[in-house]
RNA sequence: GCGAGAGUGGCGGAAAUGGCAGACGCACUGGACUUAGGAUCCAGCGGGUAACACCGUAGGGGUUCAACUCCCCUCUCUCGCACCA
């Protein structure tokens, strides 16, 4: 055979061998003829389709759907993998399995798409969507494809438009003006959430502020209840409920009425009441209404509004930056502390928030970081009131805030509590003489959702002269994206420069009005996509609440960590909204999530950029859909990152070669005998495989419903060996035979949700019924689980000396004996005491001595 | 700075509940079969030793008959948040 032409895989190298047995040229393993016929076949006999009968427990497994970006990468192939492995086995399982695919199909890139090769961006999407539909089919995963859904389609949006409206009317949307994240790059708003480091999270350039106008969504109002149930989703990653809890930034304070000399009212907010008696000056923001106005007409007046100024055209990042120097001005105005009357300088400063509490706070020098450097710089003074048990502070030399806890001095008549406890106290006196009232304040932010961009979904409101903002009707819905029109750069949306789009009637009083022209942050289409799957061909409202309660929660969630506070808490959001809409029946959406890790190659993640990536489309060439899948779920778990190795692609095509010889060369042989599972006969050989056999059934059962599927697929692997070493025994007779298959049949059944059509193929040959795996999933005996023989390792002193072959569940007394009657036993502990022996039973004696 | 997670052979990774560290795979070494082998099969493979001993799960201490696993301290890496009052 011409083998070094070059292209490294020799065909599959074994089209002149034989079967050993029967002498017959053995079929050779050809993973594309195979692939392709399955896939055919399991598209014609739509063995994925899955309806809402009853009957069977429902299972619904999502993964993170792709944005049509144009082809799929390894990220894809590793998530999609995983994923159709807990798909098929939970219908192996019995279970009614909604495995549904579909896209995430608006969103900048179709733009960029247009602007640099004049291709519109409609037609980039859905050639795109062919494209990986095409690939996705490829990897033969279970898709139930009649439930497809793609976002951009108007029969997808035109609900999302409805869903705008109904917030609408619910004050769960609103319009107004505020500082907004602006990337000059996309052209377009940011939420708070898609900033990243001050940067944009999809292109990576520095966030500006700017003042727009924009719609936003009122997360805040379920802030409290989104914190909240972090606690009551134990099948969430610790990791993700983390990063959503802080991000909403749930703290318990107060807020304390401050009031100025002349009787001004300044709200401040703290969780530290119990310093209340050590403030020494306070802080407002610069962009606090108060901050220009208070030092009208004092001497200070034009340093304070140059310092506005200043701050003013600093970029926020630098601001937000805690390296940035504390800096700040004298309004020249005094408050007054509500508990002990001390008159206190009111400041302006830098490092004080608009954004969270009240935009002023209470300085507290001696125990907050931040108050001190503010103090040193200023000179300002410094008063102690918490101390700690083991020493004296001095606020003269003081080099830091004491932010721990300890006892409280110079408080009045708080002295000599311990400021924990003396917190809610504070706070009781405080509301009692009505100087402010418990507060809880949240860092989360609402929801910007304006994007003034082309390609999403157009947000339905009309803007009329005479009667201001007027919603769209629901009867004129949808409001349909434009396609007559061309994608240029730059500046404003192309909806703007679109006459025919914009150009409306008022639907209340007639006159001439103009359309919202902004679409929808992409982030609210894949907020319900999971909802659309359960009852894609409903045309008649938004969702069908009874099948969308059938299937409802998701199952099993599956998707990249990148989204842990992004879409899964928008998810989060919009589902609890559509609850109180009574469009869902339930609160939380995903039951069980599990975040994949991401796939590595050379040390870095796989990515255009750094010039590492697999291309899923070589790979399936070079090696098929099976050895691609294998690949992607042996080299690591789930939830680690994967290394990628070719060498390790190669291991797993070995592993699927040597799987199919092992069929394909007996299986003349191994077509008329029957399978057998158990065996209770005495010959040593047969007793091992049928424990291994169960054995590995009872791994991969528990290693699969764990995630665990790179152990599931060793511990196959390791009965694949084993059947090799029985074969070379040259088992005969009728329950040797039997048994063989038997292994073998558990082989391919155990291995299907892996690698499904090499094992589908395999299983035709040897007659069984391949495409139906509804409930196939073996079941174990437990008692064959055991060994009958078992080595027991033996310690003197902790260490490993020996070991002993003994039977199962041996007496203790029997075991002592034929522990101490071993050589290396005797010689070890000659001449010593034996003070005691531990025995664990079927695993290990311990002899402890002098 | 705060929070979370991780550190095991040459490499990817195994070892629910403390009980033979290194399963499985890759790489490597030797052998078999071959005109050939980058196919396949067999054997070996943490360090160390002639063989033992001994040393090994980031480092140091501790609990225990027994620690990758539990406790304390230190170091390193990854990720998230970062002036949130």
């Amino acid at each position: 055979m011409p083998c070094g032409s070059g292209s490294g895989l020799c065909s599959t190298g074994n089209e002149s061998q034989s079967s050993p047995r029967s002498g017959v040229a053995m079929k050779p393993y050809e993973p594309h003829v195979i692939e392709e016929k399955w896939q055919a076949l399991w598209e014609k006999n739509k063995t994925f389709k899955v309806g809402e009968a009853g009957g069977k427990k429902k299972y619904y497994l999502l993964e993170m759907f792709p944005y049509p970006s144009g082809k799929i990468h390894m990220g894809h192939v590793r998530n999609y993998s995983i994923g159709d492995v807990i798909a098929r086995y939970k219908r192996m399982r019995g279970y009614n399995v909604l495995h549904p695919m579909g896209w995430d199909a608006f969103g900048m890139p179709a733009e960029n798409a247009a602007i640099e090769r004049g291709i519109h961006p409609a037609l980039w999407t859905y050639e795109n969507i062919a494209y990986m539909r095409k690939q996705l089919k490829r990897l033969g995963f279970s898709y139930d494809w009649d439930r497809e859904t793609a976002t951009c389609d108007v029969e997808y949006y035109k609900w999302e438009q409805w869903m705008f409206l109904k917030m609408y009317e619910r004050g769960l949307v609103y319009r107004k003006n505020s500082p907004v994240n602006y990337c000059v790059k996309c052209q377009t708003v940011l939420a708070n959430e898609q900033v990243e480091g001050g940067a944009c999270w999809r292109c990576g350039e520095a966030v500006i502020q700017k003042e727009l106008t924009q719609w936003f969504f009122a997360i805040t109002q379920y802030a409290d209840e989104l914190y909240e149930y972090c606690d009551k989703l134990p099948g969430w990653p610790e990791k993700v409920l983390h990063m959503q809890k802080n991000w909403i930034g749930k703290s318990h304070g107060v807020e304390v009425d401050f009031k100025l000399e002349d009787g001004t009212g300044m709200t401040i907010f703290t969780t530290r009441p119990d310093t209340l008696y050590g403030v020494t000056f306070m802080v407002l923001a610069p962009e606090h209404p108060l901050s220009s106005r208070l030092a009208k007409g004092t001497p200070q007046e034009k340093a304070v509004l140059s310092f506005i100024e200043k701050v003013k055209t600093q970029d926020r990042s630098f601001r937000s930056e805690i390296s940035t120097e504390k800096e700040g001005v004298f309004t020249g105005r005094y408050a007054i502390n509500p508990l002990n009357g001390n008159k206190i300088p009111v400041y302006i400063g830098n490092f004080v928030l608009m954004e969270y509490g009240t935009g002023a706070i209470m300085a507290v020098p001696a125990h907050d970081q931040r108050d001190f450097e503010f103090a040193q710089r200023y000179g300002l003074p410094v008063i102690v009131t918490i101390s700690p048990e083991e020493k004296t502070l001095d606020p003269e030399t003081m080099t830091e805030a004491y932010v721990d806890d300890g006892m409280m001095v110079n408080s009045e008549h708080f002295n000599g509590r311990n400021n924990r406890e003396a917190i809610p106290v504070i706070i009781d006196y405080i509301e009692q003489k009505g100087l402010g009232r418990r507060t809880v304040n949240y860092r989360l932010k609402d929801w910007g959702i304006s994007r003034q961009r082309y390609w999403g979904a157009p947000i339905p409101v009309i803007y009329c002269d005479r009667c201001g903002v007027v919603p769209v009707p629901y009867s004129d819905l949808p409001v349909r994206l434009p396609l007559d029109l061309e994608v240029t750069m730059i500046g404003r949306s192309p909806l703007a420069e679109h006459p025919e789009f914009y150009r409306t009637t008022c639907p209340s009083c007639r006159g001439e009005a103009r359309r919202e022209t902004d679409t929808m942050d992409t982030f609210v289409e894949s907020s319900w996509y999971f909802l659309k799957y359960a009852c894609a061909d409903y045309r008649e409202g938004p969702l069908d609440r009874q099948r969308v309660d059938y299937w409802m929660p998701v199952d099993q969630y599956i998707g990249g960590v990148e989204h842990a506070v992004l879409h899964l808490l928008y998810s989060r959001f919009f589902n609890r909204v559509l609850n109180d809409l009574g469009l869902v029946g339930v609160r939380e959406p995903f039951e069980n999530l599990l975040t994949q890790g991401m796939v590595i190659k050379d040390g870095a993640k796989m990515s255009k950029s750094k010039g590492n990536v697999v291309d899923p489309d070589y790979l399936i060439e070079k090696y098929g859909a099976d050895t691609a899948r294998l690949f992607c779920l042996f080299a690591s778990p789930p939830e680690k990152d994967l290394d990628w190795s070719d060498q390790g692609v190669e291991g797993s095509a070995r592993f699927l070669q040597r799987v199919w010889r092992l069929v394909a060369d007996r299986v003349v042989s191994l077509r008329g005998i029957k399978a057998v599972y158990e065996y209770q006969g005495e010959d040593g050989g047969l007793r091992q495989l049928t424990h291994r056999m169960h054995k590995t059934i009872k791994k991969v059962t528990e290693d699969v419903e764990r995630f665990h599927l790179n152990t599931a697929i060793a511990s196959i692997m390791e009965l694949v060996n084993a059947i090799y070493r029985y074969i070379e025994k040259e088992q005969e007779g009728r329950d040797a035979q039997g048994l063989l298959r038997g292994a073998i049949e558990t082989v391919l059944v155990l291995l299907f949700p892996f690698v499904p059509h090499t094992t589908s193929e395999l299983q035709e040959m040897l007659g069984m019924k391949a495409e139906l795996f509804d409930n196939l999933w073996p079941a174990y005996k437990e008692s064959y689980v055991q060994e009958d023989r078992i080595t027991v390792a033996v310690q003197i002193n902790g260490k490993l000396r020996d070991t002993c072959l003994v039977e199962r569940d041996i007496d203790e007394a029997t075991l002592k004996e034929v522990v101490f009657s071993l050589e290396k036993v005797k010689r070890h502990i000659e001449g010593r005491e034996i003070r005691k022996t531990i025995v664990v039973p079927n695993k290990l004696v311990n002899v402890v001595c002098s």
